[in-house]
DNA sequence: ACCTGAACACCGTTCAAGT
DNA sequence: ACCTGAACACCGTTCAAGT
């Protein structure tokens, strides 16, 4: 059986939840899969391209929870926001990961483009749409980014002396309600 | 003349300037400079502490405008955060010097801190000062960046297809002021 | 079609040894 | 005190050649 895209996508999802981002190099996805790092590019256009890739999976499952209308607590953009938290937080450095796809290709991960949907049913302009899920997605993956670079450096060795440990799930909430009441108070 | 930690902030300064952090490596830096890329480790502990005094010199002539509390045009906090957005706009990759910097050792960005400081004067409780000044953090460290990549790819190859050329100014104001109102709201 | 072998052009960091 | 030389353990990517 020959390699394929789906194990290559898989394994390098391994390293990532295991071992973060630093330590996924298509030399080391190479080595677990026992083939030599240039069949990788038979598969996969570059390392970017397979992050990419990475990023839509580590969202993938939010956008299933939300398509449920049914739901009536809360505030759907506020609801939406925490999943999308509570996806990036399942997998180390996932914030980074989708980060830098959003970087390169905004517009290419559904989830988020899911945001600007709600913020336009809830009546805003187009301009105060756009800017609007603008501010939110770099509230979000600015927030979880900094969490999860403070868990990682708690984990490894110490983190520079103040460990001001505040209540992250509340301090996101937070953030996410501040920038919504002021986006309806415009 | 041996060589200085001066010299060697400055080669890396001029190398982000000019080729972006994608060519910032301490053994170009060396080469820029004449020396051994182990010459280096004598005066600088290593990669990361560098950026980290990068950062801070991007950020440096910020604050010194805001001392200055004569300005009585509109919201301090406003006024703040557009210069810090000016002097990351100043350096290539600039927002992505200062969030690595900041994801490592927060606290450490006097430009940063006055966001806090200000949010305070402005009579918010202690809870929504730290937890709003993360908010407006994470917020213009992203737009910037997000501003930033997009022009180091329009001005590289293509980026990809969409080419929405929304008013940076304006859009960043925009999610400023709704964090602003939000936070008042609150 | 799919992969190996081998190369190209790089990295950050350490450290004995020199001056 | 400050730097060189040389090494260690890596990178991403390409591409002729093999099967």
């Amino acid at each position: 059986m020959s390699l394929t895209r789906r194990q290559i996508v898989d394994a390098a999802m391994d390293i990532l939840r295991h071992y973060g981002l630093g330590d996924l190099s298509m030399r080391r996805l190479a080595r677990d899969l026992g083939v030599q790092p240039g069949a990788l590019y038979w598969h996969v256009k570059n390392k970017q391209d397979l992050l990419g890739v990475l990023a839509e999976q580590i969202l993938a499952e939010v956008d299933a929870d939300t398509v449920d209308p049914a739901a009536t607590d809360g505030d759907p953009v506020r609801r939406l926001a925490a999943d999308i938290r509570t996806a990036l937080l399942a997998v180390r450095d996932g914030a980074d990961v989708v980060s830098l796809a959003h970087a390169l290709n905004p517009e290419a991960l559904p989830a988020i483009a899911t945001l600007r949907t709600l913020l336009q049913d809830a009546g805003l302009t187009d301009q105060q749409t756009r800017w609007g899920a603008r501010t939110l997605t770099h509230f979000i993956l600015g927030a979880v980014a900094e969490e999860q670079t403070h868990a990682d450096l708690s984990a490894a060795g110490l983190l520079p002396e103040n460990v001001r440990q505040d209540n992250d799930d509340e301090a996101f909430l937070f953030g996410v309600d501040a920038v919504l009441a002021g986006l309806r108070a415009r």
